[in-house]
DNA sequence: AAAATTTTCAACCGCGAGCGT
DNA sequence: CACGCTCGCGGTTGAAAATTT
C-alpha cells in the first residue's frame, strides 16, 4: 500500500483566514527548524496546527515568507511583469523568479486587476500581446465619445508602437545619415527609438531597453517591439518633442528626411499624433543618436524610469478626465 | 447616510509532474 | 510497472474594502 492520503480533505481541519495567533505558530515552527520546512505533509501536526498542509504551505510562501516584498508594484515592475507575460504567458511562478520579494499569487492578482485592464484600455490584448482591432479597443467605446485626455492617451499608444520592420528601417536610415550630418533627422529617429523604449545593442541590432539594462536574457519567441505598452516616455510634455520633430521633418523644406522614403514609413505611424495634436511646450534637448549606437544602459531624460509616470498620466487621469 | 455595485486579494480547489512504495 | 502521495502551479472564489449611486 501507499501512503496515507493528504489532510486536506480531513473533517474538521480549519479553513478560512489565517488569525494572528495560527501565523505566529506557523512561522516559529519554521524559524526553529531553520528556515526550512523539510515536509509539508507532516508540518501542521508537528506546530500544533489544524490547517491542511496545502493551506500552511500557501500561507508561508504567499504571505509569510520573512523575504517578501510587500507594496504596491512599481513602473518597473509592471513593464518587467508585461515584458515576461509576454515571452512566458500566465506561467506566473517562472514570472515570480524574475521579482525579487514579489509572489506568484501576488503577480497573479496584481495582473487580473491591474495590468490587464491597463493593456485593454491601451487597445492592447493582454493575452496575446498584440493591437485590438480598432473596434475592439478602448473597452469597444467609440472613439468619437471619448474624452480629449483619453484620445491622447491612444495617440501616444500609438506614438509608440512602433513595429520591429519600422524600427529596422530607423535604424537603416541612421547608417545611410551617418554620411553625412543631418541633425533634425538624426534627432527625430534618436526620439522615435526613445518614444519606443529600444536601442542598440553592441551588435546595433534594435533591441528593447529592458534588455539592455541586464536584468535577463531574451526569452525565446517573443516579441517584445508590440504596439503600446514598451513605449515609455515619461509624460505627454516628452511625447510632445517628437511629435514636434516629426512635424518638422514632415515640413516641406525644413528637413531632407522628409523626402526620403523609409522617413515617410517612419512618420505614418506617428501621423495621427502630428496631424491631430498641437504641441503647447517648447523644445527640449533631444539626444545626439549617434551616441546611441554605443551599448548603452538607458536613454536619459527620454526615458527615466525614476521619473515615469507613464501608466499615472496616460491612463488614470487622462482616461478619468 | 445607506444601499448597491465594483474592486481587491487572500485563500481554496483541482490538476499534473515527479517521485516513493 | 502500477498505484498513490507530495508538491507546486494556475484558475477561481468569496469576503472585505472601496467606490458609486
Amino acid at each position: 500500500m501507499g501512503r496515507s492520503p493528504c489532510c486536506c480533505h480531513d473533517v474538521g481541519v480549519k479553513k478560512g483566514p489565517w488569525t494572528e495567533e495560527e501565523d505566529k505558530t506557523l512561522v516559529e515552527h519554521i524559524q526553529k527548524r531553520g528556515g526550512h520546512v523539510g515536509s509539508w505533509r507532516g508540518l501542521p501536526k508537528a506546530a500544533g496546527l489544524n490547517r491542511c498542509c496545502k493551506s500552511c504551505r500557501l500561507r508561508w510562501t504567499n504571505y509569510l515568507r520573512p523575504d517578501i516584498k510587500r507594496g504596491n508594484f512599481s513602473d518597473d515592475e509592471e513593464r518587467l511583469i508585461i515584458t515576461l507575460h509576454a515571452g512566458h504567458g500566465n506561467k506566473w511562478a517562472t514570472i515570480a523568479t524574475h521579482l525579487e520579494g514579489r509572489t506568484d499569487n501576488e503577480i497573479k492578482n496584481h495582473w487580473n486587476t491591474h495590468i490587464r485592464k491597463k493593456l485593454l484600455r491601451m487597445g492592447v490584448d493582454p493575452v496575446t500581446h498584440q493591437q485590438l482591432p480598432p473596434d475592439h479597443q478602448l473597452d469597444g467605446s467609440s472613439a468619437a465619445l471619448l474624452p480629449e485626455a483619453l484620445l491622447w492617451a491612444a495617440a501616444a499608444a500609438t506614438l509608440g508602437g512602433l513595429d520591429i520592420g519600422t524600427l529596422r528601417q530607423a535604424q537603416l536610415l541612421q547608417h545611410l545619415l551617418q554620411a553625412g550630418s543631418n541633425n533634425d533627422a538624426t534627432n527625430l529617429v534618436a526620439n522615435l527609438m526613445a518614444a519606443s523604449n529600444v536601442g542598440l545593442n553592441s551588435s546595433n541590432s534594435i533591441v528593447p531597453n529592458i534588455l539592455l539594462q541586464d536584468k535577463f536574457n531574451m526569452l525565446p519567441g517573443t516579441n517584445y517591439l508590440q504596439p503600446g505598452y514598451l513605449c515609455n516616455t515619461s509624460n505627454f510634455a516628452e511625447q510632445d518633442v517628437v511629435q514636434q520633430q516629426l512635424i518638422n521633418a514632415m515640413s516641406p523644406g525644413t528637413s531632407s528626411f522628409a523626402a526620403a522614403e523609409p522617413a515617410d514609413q517612419l512618420c505614418n505611424t506617428a501621423a495621427f499624433t502630428a496631424r491631430d495634436i498641437a504641441p503647447g511646450i517648447d523644445m527640449l534637448p533631444v539626444q545626439e543618436f549617434a551616441g546611441l549606437m554605443e551599448p548603452m544602459e538607458q536613454l536619459p531624460n527620454l526615458c527615466s524610469l525614476e521619473s515615469d509616470s507613464f501608466w499615472k498620466e496616460l491612463l488614470e487621469d487622462g482616461y478619468r478626465l
